[in-house]
Formats: C-alpha cells, structure tokens, sequence
DNA sequence: CTTGCGCCTGACGTTACGTGAGGTGGTATG
DNA sequence: CATACCACCTCACGTAACGTCAGGCGCAAG
C-alpha cells in the first residue's frame, strides 16, 4: 500500500507533459493536485496520472482544454462522451478534406511550375483560386449549365485537371504575348483556332451556341435574367481574371471575329 | 479605362472578407490601400483586389500570415516559392497522418463504448493512449521482442485490433469482478482459460518462456539489464495501467498459480 | 440641432501554452 | 554563519489571426 506521491517536476518527467502545462491545468481547473499546506507546493498523486492520462488521451482525440473540462467530472464516460466523440469524428474528416484539397492544388501546382519555366503570377493565383473552390463552381454551375457540359468541364481526376490547365496557362500566356495584334494575325488565328479545338473537347457547336444565348441574357425571362447575373457574380468573386481588362476586350473582339464566320456556316448547314 | 475604386465595405462584401481582417492585414503591412487624404478612409483598387486574391490564395494553401508576406514583393513566383509549397506539402501530409490517427482511434472507441453498455473508464483510457501511440510501441518493441511476435502483437487492420481490444476489455472487465478470489475458483479458472488461449494466438509456449526470462532479468548482462528497464519505463509512461495495484498483485499470482504446472509439464515433455 | 451612417483607431478576448522575472523555503558549501 | 544554489511559487507578457466592442470624426437627412 505505498502511497507515492510526486512533486510538480517529477509528475512532469514521468507523464512527458510540461511543468508550465500543470500549472495551466490548475489554473483552469482542469488537473487540481493537493498542495504542501505550508510552502504551497503541488503534490500529485497516483490518482492524478490517471486523470492527466485521461486528459492527454482527449486531448490526442482533437477535444479543446473547454469539452475535456466538461468530460472531467464522471468517473465511466457517459452518452454524451460518445456524442463528443461523433462530432470530433464529423471535425477531423472536414479537416482532412481541406487538406485533402489543399494537398492536391499544391500538387497541380508544383507540377505546372516545373513544367513551364516561367509562370504568369496572375495566371497561378487565378488558377488556384479556381482550385479552391472546384466543388462550389460546380455546384453553381448545376442550375445554369447543362449536366452533361458540366461533366465535362469539372473532370474528376487530377491528371486530367493538369493537362486543362496546362492548356488554359498556355492559352493565357498566348494572349498576353499578342494583344493588340489584329484579328488575320497568323499567331492570333493559330492561338484561336487551339482555343477552339480545346472548347470543342468540352462541349460542341450546339451547346456552345446555347451557352452564348444563355449569356447574352436577351430573352425576356426576368427571373431566370436575375439567376444569371448572380451567378457570374458568385463566379467573379471567386475566382478572378488572370488578364486586365484590355487584354479581356481584345480577346472578346479576337473572338467574336472568329467566331462569326463559323456561327454562320453551321447556321447555313442547318 | 474606368478606375473603379472601392470603400471598405463594398470591398470586403465584393471579395467575401471581413472589415476586420482588411484592417488587420493593412495594420500588418500585407494589403496597405491608398488613403482618403483628408478622411483616412481607405481605398482599395482593382490590383488590391488580385493582391488579396493573392493572399487567400497562399492562405488557402495553410501558409501563415508571415510566409505570405514575404512573397508579397515580387510580380512573378521565384523559385523559393516552389520551396514553399515543397514545405507545406509535408506539413499538410504530416496533419493528415495525425487525424487518420485520430480518426481511428475515435472509430475503435466508437465500436467499443458500442459493443459494450458499460465500460470502465480506466480501461478506455488505457486502450486509447494506446492506440496514440501504436507506432511508437511498436519501435521500442522492436529492440527487445523477436519480429515475428511483435508481427502478431501489432495486428495491421482495424478490424483484427478491435477484437483485440474487445478481448482486452473483457478480460480486464473479469479481473476487476473476481479480484479476491482464490485461484481455485471455476469462474477466475475460466478467465485464465481464455486469457491463456488469447495469449497462444498470439504466441507460442517456447516464445512466451523466452519472454518470461527476458523480463524477469537474472541474467547478469548489465547492459541489456539496462534496455529492457528503460523499455519498460517508456511503456509504462505511454500506457498506463487500467487496474489497480491490488488487481495487478492478484492476477501476477494468479497467473504464477496458472502457469506454473504448464511450464513444468512442458519442460517434462522436453 | 440632433440623429444616424460609415469610417477611423485603440484595446481587449480568444487557445494552449512558452518564456521569462522576481520572490520564498530548504539545503549544501565556504 | 553567510552565501550560493535548487526547486518551487505567482505574475505577467507573447504567440496567430482575427472577432468584438468602445469612443470619436466627417457628412447627410430630418
């Protein structure tokens, strides 16, 4: 029947917890020792171990110092530890779906970084951005865009989103170089026309007209007008353009040049 | 070449963050806006916009507030940025091999409290400040038992550890009803039954007896005396004891009792 | 003239401790 | 006996990234 007691640095070396941790777990109320009466020393006991093990264990268990406090009193864990438990459980799988994410647009990232030697820095932080918020784009997307486009334009695995962007920096780098040059540009018409073909794996002609309809937002349909610009909205907010606005308006027209002849010979087809 | 400019407000609403945190971070030097001359108010402009964007970016990749401000300065990603990332990879990896940890150590737990109505607390604790640190057990055993034990004492699968676990639980469950009793009796005969039966899974008789003289130390070998102290120091600081002093005093002789005529009838078999 | 709005700065609260500073009782040494 | 040292005590500030008041200013409406 020993009764061993320790003082504060010897509990402290023989739990693998800090003197300044004791101290805060008395402070706190969370781990109170008795006291030497006369100098006011802590002295812990066998008792204590089992208490700070306790503790430690939540602790590992990802709980705040606050819950564990909570959890302290009871001498068996009742329901309500196991509702802790739960709600930990829901906690650490969200975290690690962050990091989940994070993990992976470090990844794409690094990956685009070795391949192109020198990257555009509003084009990166564009593009990470877009990584971020994958999964709210699309379901943005869901109410405006077709199921099957969507499909297409969000792609599940990770190499194929690095060969998408891949391409978009590219493409962005490209438009960059040769602003300002006219639309007959020899460049300009190779540049687009490696536009075309990477929007036409993503959807085709019909879809894309639908799409152009869909934002040029001319019909009459107020609701569905409202919807539209909130979602372009939500979409700018989130993610923002890698190119100014210059750069925007000359490709818009590069486009539209483009685009013309084409529209009308599908339409002539028709 | 409209030179859209913003209030606080209308920028922190238009970019999803907080007044507060827009303070902060001019306060910080990271986003310092144009200033009000007369006023003080601050004005935030389109390349504010990509700088927080910037900023989000890097937070979103779980970089701190001081790593972001240092690659604030230049207009293009240096290479030290790709070490960045590099850095923050492994950390990120590092965190998601802690909450897997966790994770299943809540779902064992989870399992358990489950199975069984009523769990001694004790118990759990020690079963979890166990599960904390498998790995680190598993090193420390690595020096002192053979590999092919040690194999079977550290199952890989959730699912072999939870019967482990269950098997722990009853049997400590067993030891703190009969506590007292003499060993004669049918009911601790039984209990020693099966815990025999459980250890047999684990091991063999010849592996057990190595074991039995390898801790009960009376070989001279000082230096190998040594180790196994400090092994057992380690694990006892790692998992604590779930029964009391006097349990563990009446199951050592319990099973002094129990083992004795098994160890003599095998050496009479030799 | 008062009220209210949007903005400002300053300051304290948060978590789980780390890191001193300055004071006390008990012991080893000169 | 004086002194140095040790282990312990309490008090208090620092950390990261903001949230949340509190008090004050310029400006516009009632």
């Amino acid at each position: 029947m020993k009764n061993e007691t320790f003082s504060i640095s010897e509990f402290a070396k023989s739990t693998g917890v800090s003197v300044r941790t004791l101290h805060y777990y008395d402070e706190k109320d969370i781990l109170k020792p008795k006291r030497d009466e006369y100098r006011g020393h802590r002295i812990y006991e066998k008792e204590d171990m089992i208490q700070l093990h306790k503790i430690m264990t939540m602790k590992f268990l990802g709980m705040s110092l606050d819950d564990i406090k909570h959890h302290m009193q009871p001498d068996t864990f009742d329901l309500s530890f196991i509702d802790t438990l739960r709600l930990q459980e829901s906690k650490l799988i969200k975290d690690r779906e962050q990091i989940d994410i994070a993990l992976e647009a470090i990844q794409r990232t690094v990956h685009l970084l070795e391949n192109e030697k020198e990257v555009d820095q509003a084009v990166l932080i564009s593009l990470l951005a877009s990584m971020q918020n994958e999964r709210k784009q699309e379901e943005l997307a869901k109410g405006i865009i077709k199921d099957d486009i969507i499909k297409k334009m969000f792609p599940q695995t990770a190499k194929v989103k690095m060969l998408f962007e891949q391409r978009l920096l590219t493409f962005y780098k490209r438009v960059r170089k040769h602003c300002g040059k006219p639309a007959n540009h020899p460049e300009v018409q190779q540049m687009l026309d490696d536009f075309y073909r990477f929007i036409m794996e993503v959807t085709d002609v019909n879809s894309l007209k639908e799409l152009a309809d869909i934002f040029s937002l001319d019909m009459g349909d107020k609701e569905n007008e409202e919807r539209i610009n909130t979602y372009i909205q939500e979409i700018e907010r989130l993610v923002p353009t890698p190119i100014t606005e210059e750069e925007e308006a000359w490709l818009q027209q590069m486009i539209i040049d483009y685009m013309g002849p084409l529209w009308d010979e599908e339409e002539g087809e028709n």
